[in-house]
DNA sequence: TTGTAAGCGTTATCAC
DNA sequence: GTGATAACGCTTACAA
């Protein structure tokens, strides 16, 4: 049935142990036996059981990504980018997605971790960080900034300054009638609040007046969201010349309803999105966007998520990746 | 250190054997033990050691997924739905993306199966059924049409039909001068060659002369490939007032070099994509295209992945999930 | 109904 | 440099 060392020990004619030592790469072998032992792995097809190694070692060499969605495409993004990351040091990535749900937040981050995997990769929606870090059972590092002191590793971009630079961006087309779409003040999720943060701050420091009635909240960040908040932006009668969008998808979804309402693009109203997807890229017209550092962003998360596997006790640390202003044609002037 | 059954045992006052049947939830355990057992599992904090039940169980609940990518928004969707059903069934999914790369698709599909997955669910790219049969060394279903007799499970739509249905719309609007986007001669995966049947299919029907040089090749499935596929077709004179593209992504970088070149999509050139993308569904205008049931193609692979673990010795079968058109912006009359 | 003990396939600790 | 052999934490006959 299952060949496993011992089948390959005695067809070789040595011990378990050589051919541990054979299958793992170790050093000292005798060049011949190692020939020998190769031969019988690959005569009986020999594949290690990767449980077994994992139960004896006590590690597994892999991480789980916690996010919302698969399918979203930033987190798609995201994965993929981690996934190919995390090989490059030998470890695996399990993914796996909440839903949004906050009990299957919860029981993701603290069930698995130092059972089937080292640590954990999450971007919280639902769940507060202070709670995660109650309730953790190993290495954890969040994927989303620190609003206060947590317990936990955060790696994220500034999102309060890259708020600024979007709405700035805005301002300096000449708008005036700035609008926002994607406020969530019902998540713990903080995301969202520290964008808004941004937007009214650059609005203040151009001496612009924030009108609250330009502010629109959002139950998810899909295109439909983007597209109801933004009729309802216009139906609301505000005057509205430009719009920052939470979410590229929100954005996608708001031009959308620009469009069916006859309104062109960036001449009546300028827009720019957030998280650079690639549907942004070939979106008609092309979508001005702030771009995280998704690399960066997955690189750190499994950097730093190395160093709280090698020393649980380390102080909690805050790493910001890089993102920058990507001028395309729903907002350039 | 790590509590196991063990701690549990001593501490509730009973052996592991009790601990573990209170643990999986067996049935004869008397109501009192179960509590005192219970009490001392939450007090302790006891999670199983899923790689220690999997390695006695022989079994891992877990299969993998395996795809040329995750951020492809056709796979991100796939992956998402079949994460969600497998669940339904107690299963936990692996995603594996393989770049394309032919030698890493043969390992993940051969690699794993049998010990740190169940089976494996793949969806190739590079190398064909009739090679992964030879190389698998346990349960496999593959995602896409058997061509030939293969030794392996297959779940698909029917290609040839959809590619018919595709084109046969743009027929029925009275456009003579259809192009497709999307040949791939260069590759094992089949599924291109069975639209591309589709569409000559299509064309011959209605008494339309096939014209090769309407017909377009690509080395990706992505927007790119389809942008400069327009562009070539666009620049050899050949008139074109209706094209189909194999994918959305081909569809939606072809709709990009048409309003760069000032032709309006449907008036001047009418467009049909197939997989139905959300990006499709919100572009403007919107897309027209081939709908796969995504969530009956993941059940019945899942369904098929079971019945094979059961069954190792039953004979293979090919399995056809539903499509339809779905008509839009970009093609309808 | 519950306890005892034998493995599952590895790796790691001793010896030799 | 290699061979016995004891764990790793769990499930499951077999007993009691």
């Amino acid at each position: 049935m299952s060949v496993g060392l011992r089948e390959v020990a005695a067809r070789a004619g040595v011990s378990v142990r050589t051919v541990s030592n054979v299958a793992n790469g170790f050093a000292h072998v005798a060049p011949d036996t190692r020939r020998r032992v190769q031969q019988a792995i690959d005569e009986l097809g020999y594949r290690p059981n990767s449980n077994a190694r994992q139960l004896r070692r006590g590690r597994t060499e892999t991480v789980s990504l916690v996010v919302p969605e698969i399918d979203t495409p930033y987190f798609a993004e995201l994965a993929s980018l981690t996934v190919r990351i995390a090989e490059e040091r030998g470890w695996t990535v399990h993914i796996d997605q909440t839903d949004g749900d906050p009990d299957r937040e919860r029981r993701m981050v603290a069930g698995p971790v130092g059972r089937s995997v080292d640590g954990v990769l999450c971007s919280p929606w639902a769940v507060s960080s202070e709670e995660l870090s109650r309730l953790r059972t190993g290495p954890v590092v969040v994927l989303g900034e620190r609003r206060a002191a947590s317990g936990l590793d955060h790696v994220a971009i500034d999102n309060v300054a890259a708020g600024v630079t979007a709405t700035a961006h805005l301002l300096s087309l000449g708008r005036r009638r700035v609008a926002a779409i994607g406020a969530q003040p019902h998540l713990h999720n903080g995301t969202a609040r520290l964008r808004l943060d941004g937007y009214r701050s650059a609005l203040r420091e151009a001496g612009v007046p924030v009108a609250e009635g330009l502010v629109a909240r959002v139950q998810t960040l899909h295109r439909p969201d983007g597209a109801s908040a933004m009729a309802r932006l216009l139906d609301s009668g505000e005057q509205v010349d430009g719009v920052f969008c939470f979410t590229d998808e929100l954005a996608l979804g708001a031009m959308r309803t620009l469009a069916e309402r006859g309104l062109r693009v960036p001449e009546d109203v300028a827009v720019v999105g957030f998280d650079d997807i690639v549907d942004g890229r070939w979106s008609v017209p092309a979508l001005t966007t702030i771009s995280p550092d998704k690399a960066q962003i997955a690189r750190m998360a499994l950097d730093c998520l190395a160093a709280r596997i090698a020393d649980p006790a380390a102080p909690d640390r805050d790493l910001v990746a890089a993102h920058r202003l990507l001028v395309r044609e729903t907002a350039s002037g």
